[in-house]
DNA sequence: TATAAAATTAGAATGATTACAGGGAAGAAG
DNA sequence: CTTCTTCCCTGTAATCATTCTAATTTTATA
């Protein structure tokens, strides 16, 4: 099943309906991986749906975020949350400088989640596991520029 | 070294003052295991400086947060930001219901960490390894009230 | 004590997210 | 194909955690 169909499905077995809007939402959330943001989401789309708001898509994040099918990272350095569709586990590393968040597998996060869903007793909605710091390219550029990595608490964020 | 102490060294090392509020905020974020939110700290400094700001508050977390010393978990549902000054790798849980955050320890967490730092390129200054769903006592409360768990995205958030 | 640099403070501004109200579309049943 | 009900979408207003700003106070140093 693809990762665009299991989005999908879990709004239609969770009794909600299949709009143009949040198909339209679940697919670009299932083929980016750019971890976006509720704007980016919005900007993506309105060309395609001139009349979508960006209420829209906020209300349809919460609803897959409240399914257990999305995952918020909060924000990333630059104030937003960002959303990811991958659930499987994963970490992401976010850079506070550029803003980029990109993918790192390790098996042992599959171990994490295991052990947490066996012991805690909690019911395991989703995770944010994610690592923030200085990518590669940006370390090179802060040595030459000495120009100071900005990182913001929002939301909340965060 | 104590944990107050160590974020205090963070301070002095990186040529930053030692003053009254910094100190009170940093032994607040070492003692208590709330994990709490920049209000949170507000108030409960708040009697014994009354003039403390939000503002002062804040720019010490963004300290702290930038020197490593402390982390930003992002918001835990209730669309504040919440910090954690133990460093050492451990997963936090949270829940969506009652917003409480818990540690729960893991050697994964620690071959984790020892994996990105060596082979992902970044620089890692902080982590944020958290896990939502529901506590134990709210898995209770809800499936007898029925009441939705209720989560928001800001962040942070985040 | 005088001086300069750094912190604190109060309050205003910002902006992502949420709430709200009215209008539309989708499905069920006849 | 209509009616009815329910859910969804949209635009806008409101919220509120966080950040910004300017002025004042504190600190370190000599």
């Amino acid at each position: 099943m693809t990762e665009k169909a299991i989005l999908l499905d879990s709004l239609r077995k969770a009794g909600l309906r299949l709009t143009p809007q949040r198909q339209a939402i679940c697919e670009l959330l299932a083929e980016s991986r750019e971890h976006p943001t509720a704007a980016m989401i919005y900007e993506t789309l309105k060309p395609r749906f001139p009349s979508l708001s960006l209420a829209t898509v906020y209300n349809t994040l919460e609803v897959l975020v409240r399914l257990g099918a999305v995952n918020v990272l909060g924000n990333a350095g630059d104030g937003m949350a960002h959303y990811d569709a991958d659930t499987d586990p994963h970490i992401n590393l976010a850079c506070v400088s550029c803003h980029k968040i990109v993918d790192f597998p390790s098996q042992y996060v599959q171990f994490l989640d295991e052990e947490i869903s066996a012991t805690s007793g909690y019911r395991v909605l989703g995770a944010r596991v994610l690592y923030y710091g200085l990518c590669p390219e940006c370390q090179q550029k802060t040595s030459i520029a000495r120009k100071e990595p900005d990182y913001d608490h929002r939301g909340n964020n965060a």
